[in-house]
DNA sequence: ATCCTCATTGGGAACGTTCCCATTGGGAAC
DNA sequence: GTTCCCAATGGGAACGTTCCCAATGAGGAT
């Protein structure tokens, strides 16, 4: 009575059966594979050529144990429905890949029970750092985790030891959306809050320094808003009912700014005839040509490209100091503002 | 003369450091940590103990190399910009994590090569699955991974042994949409196509085939596109321009079907007064009340987490035969569709 | 009292690499 | 012809787990 037949799907090929059929050593095949050059042409030819016909792949998990180090950077993503993080995460990327690491992303649906999950299996997998996108986990968390693997934080501008932190400067952001209306010639300037939102304190602040610095400050107005479309809406609508409605709104992003835009045109408002209306982040949303929002652009590629940049420094280069890294924002003039209406409003 | 204090951070702690600590074995140590219950409450104790004092986090590389297994599933997003794929990754996510299993996201950014390279490497990395979400990746390049890892396909519907493949019936959403306008009144109904998009075939198919099933074959009218905005604005500029111009516009999807809203009003007509319009998707551009669009949704979660099922049933039954699973989309009625009108247009 | 069972424990092999060290042999230098 | 050097190679240890098997001993059944 036979055996039944091997049907099992052979695991994959080793460097064992490689060497074998190569008729050399394991260490050779090794070398090979890294791309060593104290090896025979021969023998070169011999291991690619058995490799090839094995389909042998390298097993990294094997190479990761043995080297103690993974090449792979853990990427805490806390929300992939949020588009401003999608350049972000091709700086990343690319960043990663120029030095010969991989970014692995994760994510956790913005809740932070399961951000934490996340974390800690990208530290079971021993990455060799991470980088904390938006990450919505505490700063006591974070703080313990940065003991043990180098650690870049992307827009939450906590200020931890042993962690960089790389932010767009959105107090100067701010800044420009104003000095870019009061060039136009406005003097009401609205600002539509974004509440706990990533940034949004600093926005304010902007906006308010900025209006200072015009001489506006009596003209400061802030209506809370909470970075969503809804927000924006119910924010600009209460701007629209009072008597006086502001010639300006600078919504402190541009969801909130596409609600407020609907709010606008209810009021039976022409933009930017009537009323200017300005966002922030610069998103898909702002280009749209339906819309076309002046808005704050934040280098969003150029911000993944320096969190990894600091992770992988700090990998490297393991005494090396944390530092905080701020990038500046640009302006872009699309349609929504224009000089103010000298004219009958409302 | 003293050797220099070792400075070294000193090495992760291993299920070795523990034992010793917790006066037990190592195997113990295993046990208490992979929650096996053949270990006496207070070893349990002395382990959970030692651990805790020490930070000790297990090594997942080790663990896969022993196990030949990594319980985790990769994922290659073609592109992390498309909105559309947040929510199906949502859905792999929920069901990686129901099972025990991590889902590892990587991109190729749109690019074939980089795709192949993020492939290998997931490979490499040895995901016990992969999943392939509109991935540009070659048929044959596909064929020849998936007979080494369970693999399943997101919005690419092709056909291959051993693959399995999770879609939206868009031929069918299609129809809902021809649907939905014949019995608002509708007969010059005109497709913006998707070009080579993925699902743009289907939904093409299913338009004319529910025209004609309306008896409207002669009235099909297909204006090339390719699921941009400015494909859509550009197709409806020329469906426009013609004589007599639809009463309702079918764009393949939402993106364009915003293009188009920009053609229709800059020549100034009304949606849906003048002309109906409808997109296919349902973005979240599409929710914007700010355009309110009619459009057709995909389960997109529900897409992902079939997806991630498929592959982890073959991973844990190997012999399993891969499968089609086609999902059924929905109408979505907004603000952008309404009885055609008999007076004047343009 | 003796045997058996079963829960608990410990030790060693294995996983597939890389790294280090020793060995080999051929050619250059003397 | 001897010595030396260096390129090329091979073998073994190590990485941190899991898994398997053997050993131990307590307690129940006879």
């Amino acid at each position: 009575m036979s055996r039944p037949r091997q049907v099992r799907n052979s695991r994959p090929p080793t460097i064992i059966d490689v060497a074998e059929r190569a008729g050399v050593s394991k260490s050779v095949v090794s070398r090979v594979m890294r791309g060593e050059r104290s090896v025979s042409p021969s023998s070169r030819a011999a291991v690619a050529s058995a490799a090839e016909q094995l389909g042998y792949r390298a097993n990294a998990v094997a190479r990761s144990l043995v080297q103690r180090r993974t090449f792979n950077v853990g990427v805490l993503v806390s929300d992939l429905h949020n588009i401003f993080f999608a350049e972000v995460l091709d700086g990343l990327y690319a960043a990663a890949a120029e030095k010969g690491y991989r970014a692995l992303i994760t994510t956790g649906n913005r809740d932070p029970a399961a951000e934490q999950l996340a974390l800690e299996q990208l530290l079971e997998l021993r990455a060799d750092g991470v980088v904390l996108a938006g990450a919505r986990l505490g700063a006591s968390a974070i703080a313990v985790v940065a003991r043990s693997v180098p650690i870049a934080l992307v827009g939450s501008d906590l200020r931890l030891p042993d962690v960089d932190v790389v932010v767009d400067d959105d107090f100067r952001g701010a800044a420009l959306a104003v000095e870019h209306l009061v060039e136009l010639g406005h003097r009401d300037i609205a600002l539509i809050d974004g509440g706990k939102g990533a940034g949004a304190a600093e926005r304010r602040n902007g906006y308010e320094s900025a209006m200072k610095r015009a001489r506006l400050g009596a003209c400061i107005r802030v209506e809370p808003g909470d970075f969503t479309e809804e927000g924006g809406y119910e924010g600009a609508r209460r701007l629209l009912r009072r008597g006086r409605g502001p010639t300006a709104i600078f919504a402190s992003n541009d969801q909130s700014a596409v609600g407020a835009l609907n709010a606008i045109q209810e009021a039976h408002l022409e933009v930017p005839g009537d009323i200017s209306l300005m966002g922030y982040d610069n998103t898909a949303l702002a280009a749209l040509r339906h819309i076309s929002l002046t808005t704050i652009h934040q280098p969003r590629r150029q911000i993944g490209e320096m969190a990894m940049h600091a992770v992988l420094r700090r990998i490297e280069r393991p005494g090396a100091k944390a530092q905080r890294h701020v990038l500046a924002p640009k302006l872009v003039v699309r349609a929504t503002t224009g000089k103010p209406s000298r004219g009958v409003r409302r």
